[in-house]
DNA sequence: GTGGTCTAGACCACT
DNA sequence: GTGGTCTAGACCACC
């Protein structure tokens, strides 16, 4: 696991190494039951400070996406994460309607957005497959 | 016109009124070429410091949104945003990405994606055609 | 307000802070929608480092306990907790039996612990009154 | 006795292990002048290394819980635990101050946590009647 | 002024 | 070995 992280974005960098690593759980990549890199270890890969990766499992926990278990290291849930599911749609909502508006106000229409959406989907799916 | 903003989130506040002026913009309820309220007329009203609202304004002008006339006002921009359109496209991708992994985590499925996006297409055109 | 702090216990500075933050609302000693004292206030009146007094406001704020607003502070929410009462009150009795089996082994009895808990609700109590 | 350990909590193995150990001589389920299980035996039923084991029968054999006797194996001491009762109590009583502010702030009354004692000793004793 | 993030480096508890 | 906490000090964005 090669998580990508940009220093110069303004996105936080702690938050940037959650959305990597829920991304390669939604892919596959990393199954559940299986071990995230030490934070030590992760931290010398990524040339950032460990408090930094520290952090990003920490919230990551409190997600339910991952545990840690004391004095071994931090493992993928096994049990989905349990939220508000109502929440996260709405959250979902509140995300596509600030998209439909940019895309608005740059000239993408609704269907490029849809298609943008079908190719995104398709995408995540193939490397699920793999 | 009366945005809504919510001093408690932590999108920064002059963002959120962008977002709420381009919305206001993609549904027609503010026209080409119509004035925005004044900087200190939207300040009282929204309980803002003016100089938030001064930056909104010149962020929104720096994106082609909006035009200042020097001793007139702040008027919605005639001609389209003059924006790279491919690096627009490939934003959204990006934030469809983050959408479909946050959806993964949640158990929302992509189906409930593509429909949550319908909804909110025909909602905006819906509130264009009014 | 001037919450007591132990660095020499085992209990994470910042949870320590979060407890008596907690007290002082529990008491009415801050009310509903009163800011806190600054992250760098308090780190000087506690004499501890600011990042772990950001720390238990953090957390705090996670927990809905209070609300941050950017670049003016941190208030006590005005909206109660929205969390779950079952696992509140699951939890309540998971403490209560720790209690319990402690106590059996010192020789302390029932009694004695009803007891104390009556004393301790009419201290909180009064502590409110004033 | 088997004891129920979950490694993802917070809360460190030997500790709720001595935690459990202490529920089963509260309840009876272990008499005084009983063998406790080997430490090897005990080790390989909850799937933990042998020294967290060894760690949680040496704290329990310094608060006086226990006694090893070298050679022969662990026993439930005989003798009530020889500790400071006032000390004891105090340590309750602050344990009660926690469980009453957690409680306000999560909207359980006085009365519930009243009510939680009363079905948690009842529980207890009932355990220890069988 | 406010909080938020990051780094560097230390120390500790647990397994 | 693992993660958790804390400090000191820097830089940034927002209001």
């Amino acid at each position: 696991m090669l998580p990508r992280i940009d220093p110069t974005r303004s996105e936080p960098i702690y938050a940037q190494l959650m959305k990597e690593i829920k991304y390669s759980i939604a892919t596959g990549m990393i199954g559940a039951g299986e071990p995230l890199p030490s934070v030590r270890q992760m931290a010398v890969q990524l040339r950032i400070n460990p408090n930094t990766v520290a952090r990003a499992y920490r919230e990551l926990e409190r997600e339910g996406v991952v545990v840690t278990i004391r004095g071994k290291g931090v493992y993928v849930s096994d049990a989905p994460r349990s939220s508000d599911k109502g929440r996260a749609l709405a959250d979902v909502k509140h995300a596509l309607d600030s998209i439909l508006v940019e895309a608005f106000h740059t000239g993408i229409s609704a269907d490029e957005v849809r298609e943008a959406l079908e190719q995104r989907i398709k995408n995540l799916k193939s490397a699920r497959a793999k």
